[in-house]
DNA sequence: ACAGTTCACTTAATCCATTCAGCGAACGTG
DNA sequence: CACGTTCGCTGAATGGATTAAGTGAACTGT
């Protein structure tokens, strides 16, 4: 590649022999215009040889707005899921074309509207509700807003992590209920960042019970502390529950961890399921039965997403794989 | 904030009754421009209240760089602490009026280059060292790098995550000799993608143990299994071992899971002591001794690299905060 | 042979912020 | 009072890509 700081389409326009304009139809392919194969090849080859590519800026001053796929990050603490989701979501923007940007001002709307004024980006990616203020003003502005909360239209396609949470306590439930369990505790964090997600999973878990006529689910909260959910375990014990979905691995393990402080074991005492399948997982002890999240169909789907938001037809159909699976391992 | 989409320089100066240039020269605080008190005024009034913020593309296109910070993420799997810092960077990097975007292109380098021709960023921070190509290429066209592995001229103040891993190792080994251990195991992944820093931290270690005079440090691979993890420790205690360092807590707690399988304990049958203090760390059984890593300065003083190395000096010194802290928990 | 099309391009305007060069008025100095 | 300087501003050029509006030549149909 040219080593040369600058090279513009006049450069490319120049070596070829045509005008900027020609360069431009050429290298956007613009539909409509009448240009011959020689001419397109030697375009081509110019650009190639010097290495041509065109400058953002410019292209997003005449254009209204930019490559940038702006991401705002949750509020929420960036656990195993949301790091892997943000590498897998780089691959999968800059593969279509588009630069992935954080954002962190969710919550400060007047920042984030100055932001998207001076980013133009294409599209933001939300996974709060975002207030009606943005929207207008992004309407107004021609971004496009992708939100992973808000309900479809089409529930078959595309992604909805509220949705995704409550199929995850959906099928902790039903796992469970297969292996003989009926009176099973809900276990979530007292942090209310995840609030959402914990109302959303423990739904899935309280309609899974409805539906399997099992008797309702309890749900408790806690600070994440060995000697508080170990006795959550013995109490909840004494209560004939035998078996326990957790928010996630992190509270299963250590809900696992306090279990063990009083004598109690998985899946023997207390039957754990965790979610998120994180490494440790299969090398707790008992190693952990959890729900794994296919993030790599999550941030595929979210990416045609916003391909269809920005009217583009993706050139890829959704992945039909299912979201989440269940990992069968000793604990429950 | 005003909805109308397009607020230009212009706008601002027809309110205010300027030129575009003086709006320009007021909002920048352009120096050796002589205005008044009073015109700076009302053009700060008029801009306020029509909520203009400069459009990025046409600042670029004049500057010839945007104010995109590229952070090259790295190859290694998005652990913990490259999550957490991924959030910290974003927040640090937009207080300071950059807009941090993520690429996952540090082995291409052709795509690599093609994307800051592009881009045009201030800056890219990356933890790989780049190929020459890539910074003849920068320096060429003005794009600052910040490689957060170099050797640093001065070792007092920035970021430099090799030195970081080295100072991990050499406290966990200074910290076990404390308590008087004085064989002492290294326990690293068979991972290629983290080889470096494994290779950071048990430098760090295996120096440590030469300036204490303890006997060399036994160091050892293995893949994520409970069972081998056990035997390892088995094999290690026969050889007298008495403590292990982990590369990191997600090994430490795999290694304390093997040896429950082999009916044995920390720290009574083996100190183990980890790195990275996630939060699932202080809930393992028993919890797990580990070294915090103060991210939040990490980040901070990274961004002034970035500032420094942009030729801006930073507004706030570096953070002094020690960069590592041991956690004492029960495991070691 | 002449109007009407199509082809293969080019010209010039546009997006927006920044900045160099400069201009008229006021001020200061000898 | 003439000259130089500073003040307070403005005009116009600049950066790079896109695209509406053309232009001259070749071609088609009658």
């Amino acid at each position: 590649m040219n080593t040369q700081a600058k090279i513009t389409g006049a450069d490319v326009a120049r070596v070829a022999g045509v005008s900027r304009a020609t360069v431009s139809y050429v290298l956007n392919a613009t539909p409509g215009q009448s240009i011959p194969e020689e001419t397109r090849r030697k375009v081509k080859a110019a650009a190639e040889q010097l290495g041509y590519v065109p400058h953002m800026a410019g292209r997003t001053l005449r254009r209204g707005r930019s490559d940038l796929i702006v991401w705002i990050l949750p509020d929420w603490p960036i656990g195993s899921a949301v790091g892997e989701s943000i590498e897998l979501l780089t691959r999968e923007a800059s593969s279509r074309g588009f630069t992935l940007a954080m954002l962190n001002e969710g919550n400060d709307h007047n920042r984030l509207e100055a932001t998207l004024r001076t980013l133009a980006p294409a599209a933001v990616v939300s996974m709060h509700r975002l207030p009606d203020s943005i929207h207008r003003f992004a309407k107004a502005s021609g971004v496009t807003i992708v939100s992973m909360m808000g309900r479809r239209t089409d529930p078959e396609t595309g992604v909805d992590i509220l949705q995704a949470s409550i199929s995850v306590g959906d099928m902790q439930v039903r796992y469970l209920a297969e292996r003989g369990h009926s009176r099973i505790g809900y276990l979530y964090p007292d942090d209310v960042r995840v609030k959402e997600f914990a109302i959303g999973r423990y739904k899935g878990a309280r309609e899974a019970a409805k539906a399997l006529d099992l008797p309702a689910i309890r749900k408790r909260t806690m600070p994440l502390q060995r000697e508080r959910l170990g006795e959550l375990a013995v109490e909840w014990r004494e209560q004939g529950i035998t078996a326990v979905c957790a928010y996630n691995d992190e509270w299963a393990m250590a809900l696992l961890s306090g279990m063990r402080m009083f004598g109690l074991e998985a899946p023997h005492h207390l039957a754990v399921i965790g979610c998120d399948n994180v490494l440790t997982a299969a090398v707790a002890s008992p190693p952990l039965t959890s729900i794994d999240l296919n993030l790599l169909a999550y941030s595929f789907n979210m990416m045609n997403d916003v391909e269809r938001a920005l009217g583009i037809e993706p050139s890829t159909p959704d992945d039909p794989a299912a979201f989440e699976t269940i990992v069968a391992r000793e604990s429950a």
